[in-house]
DNA sequence: CTTTTAATGATAAATTAATATCAATAACAT
DNA sequence: ATGTTATTGATATTAATTTATCATTAAAAG
């Protein structure tokens, strides 16, 4: 059976507080304030488990490593913070987007990514 | 001096003939119909040389290897086929993308990208 | 045609990210 | 409290991409 232990309850904690895509040294180092030994296999372990159980899913991000977020959010794009590198929720979406598709092209998803300064970095 | 190769002939040859971002792979598959004994260590030289000197540029896409672009055109995004795996240029953009910033962010860049079939494929 | 040396091809090495290994630990059913 | 075994931490390994090495080739200047 699956156990509950103190480092999934703390990469789940991470989650919670943050609320926006994590790359997995990112929630190494949120968790290890409440599990100070963590090692990055766990949170790799956790995040596949997590990720196989639809509770969070994958975030694609240009030029950088996977990021994981929550599951079950609204349609939503990300912003990018060019000093701080924290990646973050953007409700909406621009909409419109199929007059960009050429002809005999179909569209069936789509990414917006924002980058620029954060409220903290600004 | 710079010199003139065939390698780099060809290689220029694969951008202005596909017109769209291409993977170093691609690049050297293209290239060696030109050249068929082409390494891929010169398709990354070539890069280097090309994008210091400004006439080619690094696309970033999400989950996948750097792709190259001529430089110099007009604003665009990018599609890409979930089937055949090439990635075309789309004109144009979405336009207010102002609206999806949260309060306090400053907006100084962004990326649209569009997955689905091409042409070719659908 | 020679000479000089930038460029190439083949391959090793470096990077970065993610997974596998395995002895030690700790959840939890009894 | 005890035994079973899922989970962990440390580290090795794999995988994918990019760069470095170096003997050989060939561009272009004289």
């Amino acid at each position: 059976m699956q156990r509950d232990t103190a480092q999934r309850r703390a990469i789940r904690g991470v989650f919670n507080q943050e609320n926006r895509p994590l790359t997995p040294q990112e929630l190494l180092e949120g968790a290890q304030s409440a599990v100070p030994q963590m090692g990055l296999a766990t949170v790799y372990r956790t995040l596949k488990s997590l990720t196989e159980a639809g509770a969070v899913m994958v975030v694609d991000v240009p030029g950088e490593p996977q990021r994981y977020e929550l599951a079950g959010k609204d349609h939503h794009h990300h912003f990018s913070c060019k000093q701080c590198g924290r990646m973050f929720e953007m409700d909406g979406c621009p909409g419109d987007l199929e007059r960009l598709v050429p002809d005999g092209f179909v569209m069936e998803d789509h990414e917006v990514f924002i980058y620029g300064r954060c409220r903290d970095c600004r």
